[in-house]
DNA sequence: TAAAAAATAAGTACAAATACTTAATTTTTT
DNA sequence: AAAAAATTAAGTATTTGTACTTATTTTTTA
């Protein structure tokens, strides 16, 4: 369990580097694998040593910290990776969770902060400064807010079969019955009928309350 | 801008309360100006000492934390508002976010990190720890992730007029032509046709696209 | 106050969905 | 191996939507 974590770091400056260096060889099951002094770099270094976290910071040459991120995602690595950025932005830090970051911190956050999100990382987890929360909890109170509300679960006995969950995804998705057994490649009745009992144990008369249904119980 | 915060602390452990009161006072710049050891205490605490924070325990007698903070914002209580637990859980995270707190903390915060959270929210910002942003990054990844999708804007010349956009809101909600003709007091061949002409406008083929569509370019 | 845009509504023919029921196969669970 | 559940599919009559076009009346905007 308690491993050595094998990092690589990537900033281009020299200073920030070395400190973090010293921070983390404090510890005594963190080793430095590896450093880059740019995006292209470290994504080189990170092929070659796969380290299990990669720190990097987002103002880089060639390659932003954040196009580092996309591009490792991309690949499937599946190394860990907290970003490192100077001051809290709004468009750096959502990037960075879109492109895949597991975490994300400022240059000015305490040794202790740092060492924890570390090792949260590490071992799998999230760790997003609580300086930055503010943008999350935005984004989050912002929009429908429905990804707030705990979603309502389906009552007792009804269950939806796996044919009519992939009858209910393609009619979502826009498709008509004939469509649909076309991709199913059974009989249109079939696919009629199928339509009609998921009708009936979602209690709704249309299309559009179906999919509001399904939408509300989340069962796609 | 650097004037005394006054707090209230509500927290049904004695310890607790005097720990953060010590750590608090020894900052010259806050105040505790009042306790309470109880949901319902708090929440009178609070009106009669109206203090800039209130660091509420989530687990207290007569109500918890979180229902004192529904209670506060329901009142319109501008007080800003930690949230403190034990641990982490998805459900009171979520919850609090919701019930409009402004930070969330962990017992087992550090000094620093507690002042921290507590300036950046007496400042009207938002702090909530790291400690809890996986389940802040789940929410925001999982669900549509439309949330983090810059949303599509209608191109060009597209207009949907006040009439159209009635007569989609109804559709999405589930009605037919009759339905909405009768809503609206209009014949069943004038809902059709503004129907008609919003798939037309669409670019789509069936209900489904159209509520599709509705929804990616935020039109209801 | 024109001109443009929006809302209203009818007609027609055709396509699709609704609302069931019945029933033969498969597949899954016990 | 039997029982239960799921998938398949057909029949029938009725309702609703599709895909237009044409045209009058209101409302907005220039």
């Amino acid at each position: 369990m308690n491993q050595t974590i094998r990092v690589v770091l990537a900033d281009d400056h020299f200073f920030v580097r070395d400190g973090i260096k010293s921070l983390l060889e404090s510890e005594k099951n963190i080793v430095v694998v590896g450093e880059a002094t740019d995006g292209l770099e470290a994504l080189e270094v990170v092929t070659t040593t796969n380290p299990d976290l990669l720190i990097v910071d987002i103002r880089m040459p060639h390659h932003t910290g954040i196009e580092v991120v996309e591009k490792l995602r991309n690949q499937n690595n599946p190394v860990k990776i907290i970003v490192l950025s100077m001051h809290e932005s709004e468009e750096y830090v959502l990037k960075s969770i879109k492109a895949g970051a597991d975490g994300y911190l400022l240059k000015g956050s305490s040794k202790e902060e740092f060492l924890k999100a570390l090792h949260s990382v590490a071992n799998g987890g999230k760790y997003f400064t609580g300086d930055i929360s503010s943008i999350l909890i935005n984004q989050l109170t912002s929009s429908t807010a429905s990804t707030l509300e705990p979603k309502p679960v389906l009552n007792e006995d009804l269950t939806i079969t796996k044919r009519e969950k992939e009858i209910l995804t393609l009619l979502l998705s826009g498709k008509g019955n004939k469509e649909i057994a076309e991709a199913l490649e059974i009989s249109k009745r079939t696919a009629e009928v199928h339509r009609f009992n998921l009708m009936k144990k979602l209690k709704v008369k249309n299309l559009m309350e179906l999919s509001n249904k399904a939408t509300e119980y989340s069962l796609i």
